[in-house]
DNA sequence: AAAGAAGCCAACCGCGGAAAA
DNA sequence: TTTTTCCGCGGTTGGCTTCTT
């Protein structure tokens, strides 16, 4: 039809890799006016991007609360369950771990988990039969420890995993059962609404009354297996507080390719400041 | 050490759906 | 009701990095 392309409509519209400086730009504006009406984002800031990039960005790298790195056994193993149930719906999926992208789970599963699950698939015994050490051996892989508040002790096991892969996606009414039958092993349990979606603040909450909440530990920074956006999510309270020394730190660490002495601040100052570095 | 292959991931593209006009 | 606009999703690509020979 005549909806013409959404970034066609600039001259001049920059593409490839986000800058640091854009970056700054970008947050600050989403600061000031909340994510959405994506719009107006380029237009009121004079970044050479058009809106869906602008949302891209955002939503894939710099949102506060994304977590990058590698994935552990346990998230590997959700994410084969659920693309066993609801197939390549990676927004869908990416609600169950409000932590992930629905790019980075995609990634992940493209670059990891298809061959893993492909490979483990030849022999179709195998899949259902005997645990091996790999994480993703059989769809009833959970994680054992005991840490996790993502029981999965309730699980219907196999009827609900067919060997053959689901390749389409269900409709509405089997997206809800699906939901429904996820909700029996899944703690953060989303409403089984059309998109399946959990919001930050339910998983917040679920965090808060489970008493474990992730924290991103000093560790993780140290092993950079943490992203710029977790970082900033510490410290969006006191930039949203018109802090300009969290700012310059801010502006400092997106400005250095190899985080250092910022982070070191900036994590100085999510101690001071946030309680729960959560915040969504 | 160099070249090619493979892996990885950020970003782009096009489509469909929802909301607004 | 129809058309237009915007947003979000899934598939794909291109470039960079790492691994292998």
């Amino acid at each position: 039809m005549g909806r013409p392309p959404c970034c066609d409509n600039g001259i001049g519209v920059k593409k490839g890799p986000w800058t640091p400086e854009e970056d700054i730009v970008l947050v600050s504006y989403i600061q000031q006016h909340g994510p959405g009406n994506w719009r107006s984002v380029p237009e009121n800031t004079g970044l050479m991007r058009c809106s869906k990039s602008c949302r891209l960005r955002w939503t894939n790298y710099l949102r506060p609360g994304i977590k990058r790195g590698n994935f552990t056994p346990h998230e590997e193993g959700i994410i084969v369950h659920l693309q066993a149930l609801l197939g390549n719906k990676w927004a869908a999926i990416a609600s169950y771990l409000p932590q992930r992208t629905d790019n980075d789970i995609k990634n992940y599963w493209n670059t990891h988990l298809k061959k893993k699950v492909k490979r483990l698939q030849q022999p179709v015994d195998s899949f259902q039969t005997a645990p091996t050490s790999n994480a993703v051996t059989s769809p009833n892989y959970y994680s054992p420890t005991s840490s996790s508040h993502h029981s999965l002790q309730g699980m219907q096991p196999m009827n609900s995993y067919p060997n053959t892969t689901c390749t389409s996606a269900p409709s509405n009414n089997e997206t809800a059962t699906i939901s429904n039958l996820f909700q029996t092993w899944m703690r953060p349990s989303p409403t089984a609404t059309a998109n399946c979606k959990i919001t930050m603040q339910d998983f917040q909450e679920e965090q808060d009354a489970a008493g474990t909440a992730s924290i991103i530990c000093n560790d993780q920074i140290a092993a950079g297996d943490v992203s710029k956006s977790s970082a900033l999510e510490m410290v969006v309270t006191p930039v949203m507080g018109a802090s300009t020394a969290t700012f310059s730190l801010l502006e400092e660490w997106l400005l250095d390719d190899m985080p250092g002495q910022a982070m070191d601040g900036l994590m100085g100052l999510s101690a001071g400041c946030c309680a729960d570095p959560i915040m969504f």
